[in-house]
DNA sequence: TTGTATGCGTTATCAT
DNA sequence: ATGATAACGCATACAA
């Protein structure tokens, strides 16, 4: 591999001179030209390794994530990838399965790498405070989807309350009184506030909440159907039904098919994320869409700020409103 | 930030000593101890980029993927992603989004961040084949899903053609003459391997394949969905269709939801790829699934094994095979 | 077992 | 505008 040394010596001029050329110093037209040509012939690449050694910046942002393999984490890291790749930075990804000591781990591993900055979705309650504390004193710290007690840094979220409150608020305009709601995991972030939404909608609708509309899974798939049937099965069943996330939206509307159920004559369905799947069912989808694009460009672009010095505002807390994208699943309740 | 020389400063040993140390080399256990104390004291954290700089490794692999935002390849990234953390390798993520031009910038961005490694998703038959001539002059490449001609490395994908044939060949098994076929795009690699298998079992079973069954899309949802109801609303429509991608299945199931056509009853159905929802539709879908985790494992392993210099086999074409898992879509044909 | 000395490829300071 | 030189943090060849 070609060197700076190299293009000196093939060019007569010394490293200093070339290597300010290659930083965008002018020079004289002649070395210049003399510089791109031992470039050429020599196929000199720049060493990222030994400038971020010089210069203590590595370039390279670490992402740690639960997992690659659900569409709000990929989705969100994609955008990402995307927008720090625009300010020349790589993304290095770490999936932690959730698994706790993972967590602990692979920062350590990102930080021994030398990033200059983290984006951590953090999933469970259950927290490293520690190796936090500490990554917050070493790089800037940026939390997706939900802040950490006691970690002072900038946090990008949608805003639960409101969407859901969203979504709740217009089944209740339809007439609907008994909504059903399929939540997550106690030990999540984000069910707890989808909840107060649903809530402080029917607070402010003068409607009290069932609790046995209430039920909650394990955000996952089969969590969906399951939870959409126990609802369905109970005693005085609700006229409507909202999902919380994708996945249990996916599991939900599976499992209304196969029951052949009509939406929205025999049931108002409202779900939760806009991903492939809720754009090509029929009838097309009501869902509550987190802007997942936009999260993940924030993110990105509070980290670069952040790298590059700018503590304007710090800590700061974004909150992204979703988008409440009514559909044909949802209609005025049957009359009885 | 505290460094070797500090913990040499501060045990009152040599840097070298503190060096070997952190290397594994065993050394008197009080002076082991010392070290230990400091590290702990003054918070040490060892500098990868130095390491690298010296070692000239950097213990980081590039994954050049088209996106991030499809499951087929964001399940295999997620595996290359854990294949390689437990080798201690970084995993750098670069999408290109089908852009040529972006392909060819995004691999000179990880060449000079030194990677490693370079795992590369080639989607179009149009490449930029002096850059990766000049990648495998650099770093080792594993090329995944398909091969690029004039370019000599390894290659690890699944066996297209057997998959496509064994589950044609289930549903001739069936008694079905007219099998519709739901392809993807002329530019891209796998669709053409996988009308082979088609053709291959119409063949050895003596039947004549109708062109009118052979449909081609981009591979979406939407596809799919429009490819069944072309290959339905033709004149003499197929009485089973057999779609070879993961988008084009969903799509195509979803279609088949819409109009209330009854699997295996009125049509029998195969499918591709075992991703969440094919896993949760009922009646349970019949798919061919693409080994999504071992390619990736394969892939990681096998760049890892010619980054350790072990070149045995060099050119080595892994073709993995798919499973044909038969569930409840297909049938067999109804008695006219 | 431990220490000395050098260099990896680059940037940056200070001259010229 | 260009050059000489030191330094970034580490690993290693060699000496002790």
């Amino acid at each position: 591999m070609a060197t700076i040394k190299d293009l000196a010596a093939r060019t007569g001029l010394s490293t200093a001179t070339v290597s300010k050329y290659l930083n965008g110093f002018t020079l004289k037209e002649r070395n210049a030209l003399a510089i791109r040509e031992a470039i050429a012939e020599l196929k000199y690449r720049k060493n990222d390794i030994a400038r971020s050694l010089k210069t203590s910046k590595s370039r390279a942002i670490g992402v740690l994530i639960p997992t690659l393999e659900n569409p709000f984490y990929s989705a969100i890291t994609s955008s990402i990838e995307r927008t720090l790749m625009e300010s020349g930075f790589s993304t290095i990804i770490c999936s932690y399965y959730s698994e706790l000591h993972a967590e602990r781990e692979k920062i350590e591993f990102l930080l021994n790498k030398m990033v200059d900055g983290i984006i951590h979705f953090p999933l469970n309650r259950t927290v490293d405070y520690d190796i936090l504390k500490q990554v917050d004193g070493t790089v800037p710290l940026v939390l997706v989807d939900r802040p950490i007690e006691g970690i002072e840094c900038d946090v990008v979220m949608s805003d639960n309350v409101g969407a859901a409150f969203g979504a709740v608020e217009r089944l209740i305009a339809l007439g609907h009184r008994r909504i059903g709601i399929i939540l997550g995991p106690d030990d999540q972030y984000s069910p707890a506030l989808r909840l107060e939404g649903y809530r402080l909608a029917h607070e402010k609708h003068g409607l009290a909440v069932d609790p046995r509309l209430v039920v909650r899974g394990d955000y996952s798939m089969t969590s969906g159907r399951d939870l959409l049937f126990r609802l369905l099965d109970g005693e005085n069943p609700p006229t409507a039904v909202f999902s919380t996330n994708y996945e249990t939206t996916v599991g939900a509307m599976l499992g209304i098919n196969e029951r052949g159920i009509s939406l929205p004559e025999r049931l108002s369905f409202f779900g939760f994320d806009d991903f492939a799947l809720s754009t090509v069912f029929r009838p097309r989808l009501s869902v509550v869409a987190q802007p997942v694009r936009l999260i993940g460009k924030t993110s990105a672009e509070l980290l670069m700020r952040r790298v590059r010095g700018d503590l304007a505002d710090f800590p700061l807390r974004v909150s992204l409103d979703a988008e409440i994208l009514v559909r044909e699943t949802i209609g005025p309740v049957a009359a009885e």
